[in-house]
DNA sequence: ATTATAAGCGAACACGCGTTCGATGTCAAG
DNA sequence: CTTGACATCGAACGCGTGTTCGCTTATAAT
C-alpha cells in the first residue's frame, strides 16, 4: 500500500514532533504543519496511515495516536528495538530467523539503542546475539558481548563479519577481505594469525555493526 | 527541597504512563492513578514538582508536562542521557569535570543508553569517553571504542578500572586485583601481562560499566 | 456520460482537558 | 487564640481537541 507524498509528509511530522516534544501532536497541530486546514482531512489521512500499520489511534483521548514499528509501539523515533535473538557460539553458524518470518517477530527479548549509534542509516534487518565462549577473542570479542549484526550474504573489504568456515565446521568473527579469488579473514586484534579461505569454503552470516560489553551491574 | 510522598507517586506515575503510553498523562489520569479527586489538587502537586526541576508544563496545552533532567526534558525515564566527556588516551590522566560543576552540565555530546543495559542500577556519576590510541588493546578495548565509565576512586576486585600509574605517568584500562598489599592489574585479554602496583604509585579514575564497538556506518 | 475513488474543504458539535475560584481542615509558630 | 503555610476539595469555566456531516473537485475506469 503506496503512502501519498502528503501522507508521508505527516508520518515525518509526527516522529519529528514526539521526539522533538515528547507528546505526539495534535491534528490540528499536523494540519498547520502540513498545510491542510481542514481537521477532516488530517483526520482522513491518519486514518490511512492506521490501516497501513504506521500509527495506531485512541479515540476520543487528546493527542491519542502513536508511532508503530512490527506491529508494537515506538516509543520515539530516535530508537529502535533490535531483537535479541540468541547465541553466537564458535561451533555453530549463526540460527537466526528470517527477517519477516512470524519466528523472527516472535516475542523475543530486545536491545533498544539509539539510531546515532547504530550509524543513522538503515535499522532494517538488524539483530542482535549474545556471545558465548571465548572463541571470538581474536576479534576483541568476549564471552557475554552483545554483537548487533546486520544480516546479509555477502561482505565488503574491511567488514567485521560473522563467516562460517565450513571445512572447519566453525563460526568466527573477522575482518573480512578478498583478494585475488582468496578470501583473507584478519583478526582485530594482530596477536592473532590471518586465516586464508576458499569461497566457496565460506559463508557470510552476517556484518557486526555494533558490539555491547557489559562490565557487571554497576551494584 | 524534599517531596512529599504523593508527589513522589505523582512523579513514579508520569514516568510509568509517559512509558507505557507514550504520551504524558493528562491531570485526570493522574488523580484518578494516585486517588486525588478535583484537578485543582493535582494541579497545585504538579506546580510544586515544576519548581523543583523535575517537570516542565506548557500552558493551556494537553498533556503539556515533560520529564526533566539536569535542565532538559527527557524523552522516555527508560533511557539515560550520558555525557560524552572526550576521550581517554594512555599518556594522560582523564580529565573530567567533577559531577555537578557546571563543565560537566555544559552542553555536551551524549550518548543515550536505555537503563537495562547500564545494569539498572545508579545512573548517577556517569561519563563517555572516546577510546584513543591502541594502547587499550589489551582490554579489548580498541581506537575509538566508547566506554562508559562510573566515576570512583576505589575499586572492588575484578573491577575493569582506569587506573593512572603515576611512575609510568599512563592510563591503563585493566582487571583490579589487590593481593597482599599489592595491586596487579590484569588485562582482559589472556595474551598480555599482568602488572603489579604499588598502591600509592596508582589512582583509580573510575570503573567501566559498558564499552560500545562502532563497526562503521551500515551504509 | 456515468460511476467510483481519492482528496480536499468549512462548519458544527461534543467532549477532553487545563485553569481558576472559593472553600475547608490541619499543623506549626508566635 | 491568631496567623500563615500546606494540602485538600468540588464546581465552574474556557478553550483545546477529536469526530462527524455535507459538500466540492479531480481523476480513472467503465
Amino acid at each position: 500500500m503506496a503512502l501519498s507524498e502528503r501522507q508521508q509528509q505527516i508520518y515525518s511530522y509526527i516522529q519529528r514532533f514526539t521526539s522533538d516534544k515528547g507528546r505526539p501532536p495534535t491534528i490540528r497541530e499536523i494540519g498547520q504543519a502540513v498545510n491542510i486546514s481542514s481537521t477532516s482531512v488530517v483526520n482522513y489521512n491518519l486514518n490511512i496511515l492506521e490501516k497501513a500499520g504506521l500509527i495506531s489511534r485512541e479515540k476520543e483521548v487528546s493527542r491519542g495516536l502513536r508511532l508503530m514499528g512490527n506491529g508494537k509501539p515506538i516509543a520515539d523515533p530516535r530508537f529502535v528495538q533490535i531483537p535479541l535473538l540468541g547465541r553466537i557460539v564458535a561451533g555453530k553458524p549463526i540460527e537466526i530467523p528470517e527477517a519477516g518470518t512470524s519466528a523472527f517477530e516472535a516475542d523475543h527479548e530486545s536491545v533498544t539503542l539509539t539510531r546515532d549509534l547504530l550509524g543513522g542509516s538503515d535499522s532494517e534487518n538488524l539483530y542482535a546475539l549474545h556471545v558465548k565462549g571465548d572463541s571470538m577473542i581474536d576479534a576483541s570479542i568476549h564471552d557475554g558481548d552483545i554483537v548487533v549484526m546486520k544480516h546479509q550474504e555477502t561482505a565488503r573489504n574491511g567488514d567485521l563479519v560473522a563467516a562460517w568456515i565450513k571445512d572447519k565446521q566453525q563460526t568466527t568473527l573477522k575482518r573480512f577481505f578478498r583478494e585475488k579469488g582468496i578470501i583473507k579473514l584478519v583478526p582485530a586484534n594482530p596477536s592473532y594469525k590471518t586465516i586464508e579461505v576458499e569461497p566457496r569454503n565460506i559463508a557470510i552470516q552476517g556484518k557486526v555493526v555494533l558490539v555491547i560489553r557489559q562490565l557487571g551491574a554497576a551494584a
